[in-house]
DNA sequence: ACCTGAACACCGTTCAAGT
DNA sequence: ACCTGAACACCGTTCAAGT
């Protein structure tokens, strides 16, 4: 879905021999990397510099710090949130299915990249709410559901309430699913989890038509 | 809200002395002012022991960890929360406005105590989930929601959805709410963020009513 | 029983120095 | 321009030793 990064593989470091690739772009990929395989709290610098056989502060001259590197690491999962959300509704012909499916897409992208997508929410981020790069990249994301829920209400099937209103609303409650399932706060991950997702999208519907 | 712990002054070490209080529960308070004040991040465990005119190691005493110590601050916080909720609903004399009471009220808990909060669910608690008292203390808060919503169902009022999963349901979407508040998301913090709320519990009526 | 202080193995970040 | 290695100021945790 996130269209895995290349693998480059760890390499040796060669001595008296510089990185010479595009340096900043292997550092996202080996951050993401770390963050997927063992979580956003065993990411360091040192880690990310050794696997790519560089030295741990190689990296300052790329991002001005670790924050700024976790914030481009949020940008892109952003990115791969916002195709995997137009994916799902352009493949369901924008109508209720579309919207629906929009939704489940949304959790699934969640729980698939817990890691990943706790990192796009969490404490990291808020600091450096600063990085334009981020916030277009959120933005985008988000746009993607006002514009079906615009499309919804033009074609006179939903509520005309304001759109992003009624967008912040459903982002809240998908994010909030996503949340739970992460956060282990369901015993049996997996069957509670599928019933309150199918729930969820299900009573969002209800709640953006009827009065 | 959360009955604010009494207020122990950070007291200067006097050598050779004990704390001799109840440690345990002013290394608990030290810590919830701390994540209050400044942050989770900022808790550092040298930090609290010299608030608390203490060695940095005394508190291995009586937790096996910081983890340990973080997950006694979540618990004291679902305790509050739940006191909110229930509060909530039953000043509000146990009808559709006192579900909204309680949708607003958990709201706010969030956004008055957001670092605290954040420390309730934040990834911190996921790997110590197997603290008991934590676990019980999040489950009565929960549980306080399930049996208001039941008792509207019993009234006639709301759908006969299995509770347990409506009670989901409507908690991700205030959690979601809550969420997105403090993540900043959204730019006008207050405005928005208040009609958020409003909006939001309104369509969660709608969405346990409708078909 | 309860607490201490030194020690250990980690961090992110800075900076003068190398090529 | 780009990278390095030593150094700095922090962490959480362990453990022998004190009272």
């Amino acid at each position: 879905m996130a269209g895995s990064p290349p693998l480059r593989r760890p390499r040796k470091k060669r001595v008296g021999q510089y990185h010479h690739g595009d340096l900043r772009r292997a550092l996202i990929d080996q951050a993401l990397r770390t963050i997927e395989q063992e979580g956003a709290e065993a990411l360091t610098l040192r880690g990310v510099g050794e696997a790519l056989g560089v030295s741990r502060t190689a990296l300052y001259r790329h991002f001005s710090n670790k924050q700024a590197l976790v914030a481009a690491v949020a940008g892109e999962g952003f990115r791969a949130l916002r195709l995997a959300l137009t994916d799902a509704w352009d493949r369901q012909g924008h109508g209720r299915a579309g919207l629906e499916a929009m939704g489940l897409a949304y959790i699934r992208f969640a729980v698939d990249h817990s890691s990943h997508y706790r990192v796009m929410f969490g404490r990291f981020v808020e600091s450096c709410a600063r990085d334009q790069d981020l916030i277009e990249a959120a933005k985008a994301a988000f746009q993607a559901l006002v514009d079906a829920l615009i499309e919804r209400q033009q074609d006179g099937q939903t509520r005309r309430d304001d759109p992003l209103l009624q967008a912040r609303f459903v982002w809240s409650v998908v994010h909030g699913v996503a949340m739970l399932v992460l956060d282990g706060q369901l015993r049996d991950h997996d069957a509670s989890g599928e019933a309150l997702r199918q729930y969820a999208v299900e009573r969002i519907q209800a709640a953006i038509t009827s009065d």
